[in-house]
DNA sequence: CTAAAACCTGACTAATTGGTCAACTGTTTT
DNA sequence: AAAACAGTTGACCAATTAGTCAGGTTTTAG
């Protein structure tokens, strides 16, 4: 594939002749955040090509370029679309709830996510392998107050007796590793199945074996 | 830094003026291949550079394209080496043999190898992630093998009621996720501990967690 | 309707980088 | 000792690719 490039054929949702500025910059944003997604996570950063991406989301390369200032930019943007989503999954965790309705919910979320949206989790895992030199930010301080936060809670389950667990940061680790694994491997553990993809029910049958290990892990039930 | 370079200083062990042939391929070979693995895991297959990896092996960059061809050939080198690690790492594990002492030593064997080698961990991490294209026939022979195996002994475990788990494969894909996790998410772990390193007993702390916690989401002990 | 603003894009450029090679030095073999 | 062989390396090249830009088209505001 050379540098140059053209349209081969109109975008996904049949474009009428006359669109509002405002429609084609989200819909064109929007459309070069997938792409680069997916690019990302295939190729890596540096394996992956502005004209790559740009072929992807079926616009020219300059164009691209238009929307997002550099390559750096892009992944940038994509990574806070990921922290963004990271953001929507946290569970309300009181020293008040009860454990084992916490724990289910935010393993069912979690492990909904990974399944949802494989390549978010793949592209954080592997900015995450590579020393998340990106991600600097949010995990000195949104995840860390976050991860300290929901460990006093389940230091105080402990204390109360209401959970079998003195170490919460290991926990939490588990839980991640447990569902985001599906994700992350999805390659891996599909083969092992002997299918090409994860099937209807393969994320319930994650669910079910997932949920009642953790919570006998934990002393719950 | 650009395309050219000369070596820096005297390599790491001092070297005499006479050295046989096979003790430098040998001693040459593994710098380069130490070297590699850094700079893979770093930068991700496309972005480590065969000067990065020179650089680090403090060998010109042509002296590397001496002992491996090229990129590629190189890189498939230090996955044989990853695979090899993997294949010492297994557990003999028959319909006999008792599923609690089987599982501890197994998960054990795998913490310690996360903890002793994390690159290794997190390029393979890596290459599956991106879909595993150059581990395609490994993941389909050998491994595919060793666990339908395994899953076979397991399912017998079930059936004389020794262990409550009736898919195996969920609880091999739970272990290597919590095990690896370690490794892969390194990074990520020791900020939240507000470390920059593990420290001497992190090993010790993550068995005492995770050997209990997964014989009890078994329903053993 | 018209001018300004936003959007689009082919063609180009500079920088990076995998790989080659010829000339060289050191080691082994006969 | 000298031919053959293995290891070393600076200089070079071709391919790839991020980023620019000038001149275009379409949309919007007045």
């Amino acid at each position: 594939m050379t540098q140059n490039n053209q349209k081969e054929e109109t975008s996904v949702t049949d474009t009428p002749s006359h669109r509002s500025q405002q429609a084609i910059r989200a819909q064109n944003q929007a459309l070069i955040l997938a792409a680069a997604e997916e690019e990302f996570v295939l190729q890596s950063y540096r394996g992956a090509t502005m004209q790559g991406i740009a072929d992807r989301a079926g616009l020219p390369k300059a164009n691209v370029h238009y929307y997002f200032k550099n390559k750096k930019n892009l992944y940038m943007a994509v990574l806070r679309s990921i922290i963004q989503e990271w953001n929507e999954g946290l569970v309300t965790m009181t020293v008040d709830s009860d454990p084992k309705t916490v724990i289910e919910k935010f393993v069912r979320t979690k492990l909904h996510q990974a399944f949802v949206n494989p390549s978010r989790h793949k592209l954080f895992a592997i900015e995450v392998i590579g020393g998340a030199p990106h991600l600097h930010e949010f995990m000195s301080t949104t995840m860390k107050e976050w991860v300290h936060d929901k460990a006093q809670v389940m230091k105080e389950w402990h204390k109360q007796g209401k959970i079998g667990i003195t170490d919460p940061l290991q926990l939490l680790v588990l839980i991640w590793a447990t569902t985001q694994r599906y994700a992350e491997f999805e390659s891996e553990i599909v083969g092992l199945m002997d299918k090409t993809a994860y099937d209807a029910e393969d994320e319930a049958r994650a669910a079910d074996f997932l949920v009642p290990f953790i919570l006998r892990g934990c002393g719950l039930e």
